[in-house]
RNA sequence: GGUCCAUUCGUCUAUCGGCUAGGACAAGAGAUUUUCAUUCUCUAAAGAGGGGUUCGACUCCCCUAUGGACUACCA
């Protein structure tokens, strides 16, 4: 019988979630949604002095911004804007911190079964001893010149314990053995338990205890089926089987894929958030202000990122379908996710890249959605502080963003490609005069003045489809017929008229189609831009 | 230093022994356009090196090199 998919997230709340982190989340998540599984979200906040107040609420925030959806354990309460956790599920509490005494049995457990044993040596005492011995590692070579329980007669540990000596408790690990780590990406990889040390699994400073006891005690507590993490564990992993067979619990140890880390775009090594800054990309989801050291992250949301773009960038950025599909929605993953095709070898983090991910989703949105989203940047560079006290109607905002989405990547960039419909040129942009404005320019705005002003009002806004030379449907705008003629009448040139006329308009040679910035602004505002150019220029 | 993992265009990757090595991002060129863009077309760009195994190797094995991770009472 195949046993239930049950997968776990469990970050630690130190901070900002890393978008490595987001990555190992998301594939847990797919994962999970593929075979009918759970996803699982614990926080593994066994280190008291790095918790980061509000790194959890963020690490919820984050995910539920991200569409990626918690089952069971921590997430956040829905259709709350502000951000309330709950617990679901009966296998908590999901917070470590909150599970002592749960782990207190098991580090019994082992005592009691000799697979662990309690140590006095003090921090100050073992540094001094890996600067004395090189590559000095507590094990069964030196595990018996150390203070701890087998090395010291049985009441005499009773009677330090019973002082209050602080005391860890250790990994008993036996020499001589190959231990066998089997990973759904990488294979079998095999390691000598020579190598391995007598690990800490219970820590004196906060009477917790460490990452490598939690995790199994958890993990087989919670009835994990898959260990979806980062590279990083992969070399701790032979600890944990051997952990798992300590307790006795081998036939139910879950399966492990460890996934390849994410790497600096330039030179080498891990994505750290000092990257981000260095060359000017976010490498948070949400921005983050750590309250513990007073610095600020920018994140992926605040950036302009859509959530379905940095999705669809994370999902490839390690794992790849055999074909060349580039665009994929939450469901497309979840469909052709799988293990087996995540690469071994690490990802170099091509930020560039994701822009383009979200140039692909803006392009997709519907212009209205669009204009929603600019609104509140459009009213800033306006200074107007309610849509109601201005002359701006939202449709003639989509309409300008359907022209001109094409040449950005976030909604924040907008406002370059459309402002001059909302402000009229008052500067005009020096290159594009010296290329654009001849001689001759004044006379032929004046004369275009002339005929424009003879346009009727609804002869202004009008177009109509036509074939041209190719067969091809085309826009023709009533415009075209009024001032094409004219212009071949008199032998003036179609570029040297016409631009003279955008830079009118525009104060500069640049934007959409001609007649689609004069059906904007509508003939008033049209003959206005003309006739204050022809006074300043 | 030790252990483990990895290695295809600059980057992300496809190829599960038959390759004229494909796609995307980025780059460059051209075409279209009354501007700037868009769009379209094209170009350049890769199997780390050396040994094997095989009729045949990017694909399997070994060695070397390089990169990465880990090596805490951090996760």
């Amino acid at each position: 019988m195949e046993r239930q998919v049950r997968v776990r997230f469990a970050p630690s709340p130190t901070g900002a979630l890393h978008i490595g982190g987001v990555r190992t989340a998301l594939y847990n998540y797919l994962f999970a949604r593929q075979h009918n599984g759970v996803m699982l979200l614990r926080i593994e906040d066994t280190d008291s002095t790095r918790f980061v107040p509000g790194a959890e609420e963020y690490i919820l925030e984050a995910l539920d911004w991200l569409g990626i959806e918690i089952d069971e354990g921590l997430r956040a309460k829905k259709g709350d804007s502000n951000l309330q956790i709950e617990a679901v599920g009966s296998h908590g509490p999901y917070r470590q911190s909150e599970r002592r005494e749960i782990y207190h049995e098991y580090v019994r457990q082992l005592l009691d079964s000799g697979h662990a044993y309690v140590a006095f040596d003090t921090p100050e005492e073992l540094e001094a001893k890996r600067a004395e011995i090189p590559n000095f590692q507590y094990d069964a070579r030196t595990r018996m010149q150390m203070r701890n329980s087998l090395t010291m007669p049985k009441d005499e540990v009773e009677r330090l314990i019973q002082a209050g000596e602080k005391y860890v408790v250790r990994f008993l690990v036996e020499p001589d053995e190959d231990v066998h780590v089997h990973d759904l990406i990488r294979g079998e990889v095999v390691i000598s338990s020579n190598i391995l040390d007598d690990k800490v699994l219970y820590k004196s400073a906060d009477d917790l205890p460490t990452y490598h006891l939690a995790n199994i005690v958890d993990d087989h507590l919670m009835q994990i089926s898959h260990v979806i993490r980062g590279e990083e564990w992969l070399p701790s992993a032979p600890l944990h089987v051997l952990l798992y067979r300590a307790f006795g619990w081998q036939d139910t140890m879950p399966e492990f894929a460890h996934l390849p880390l994410l790497l600096k775009p330039d030179g080498n090594g891990k994505l750290s958030k000092r990257d981000g800054d260095r060359l000017g990309f976010p490498v948070f989801p949400l921005e983050f202000h750590n309250q513990k050291d007073g610095t600020v992250s920018s994140g992926y949301r605040e950036s302009g990122y859509y959530p379905e773009a940095v999705i669809n960038f994370l999902a490839l950025l390690g794992w790849h379908s055999t074909g060349d599909q580039e665009l994929y929605s939450m469901d497309e993953l979840i469909r052709e996710f799988s293990l087996d095709r995540v690469s071994k070898s690490g990802a170099k983090f091509d930020f560039e890249k994701g822009k383009w991910f979200n140039h692909q989703y803006l392009i997709r949105k519907p212009d209205e959605e669009l204009a929603e989203q600019f609104m509140p940047i459009l009213l800033e560079h306006l200074k107007i502080q309610k849509l109601e006290d201005s002359k701006i109607d939202k449709s003639m905002v989509a309409k300008v963003i359907g022209l001109t989405k094409e040449r950005v990547n976030f909604v924040q960039e907008l406002w370059e490609q459309v402002c001059f419909f909302f402000v009229a040129p008052t500067e005009y942009d020096e290159k594009s005069l010296k290329k654009r404005w001849k001689d001759d320019s004044p006379q032929h705005m004046r004369e275009m003045l002339g005929l424009l002003e003879a346009v009727s009002e609804e002869n202004w806004h009008k177009s109509y489809e036509k074939q041209d030379e190719n067969g091809n449907t085309v826009i023709r705008w009533h415009l075209d017929d009024i001032i094409m003629p004219w212009i071949a009448g008199k032998e003036y040139g179609v570029g040297v008229v016409m631009n003279a006329f955008r830079i009118c308009l525009v104060g500069a040679a640049r934007g959409p189609h001609i007649w689609n910035i004069t059906d904007v602004l509508g003939k008033e505002e049209t003959l206005r831009r003309v006739k204050d150019a022809l006074t300043r220029i």
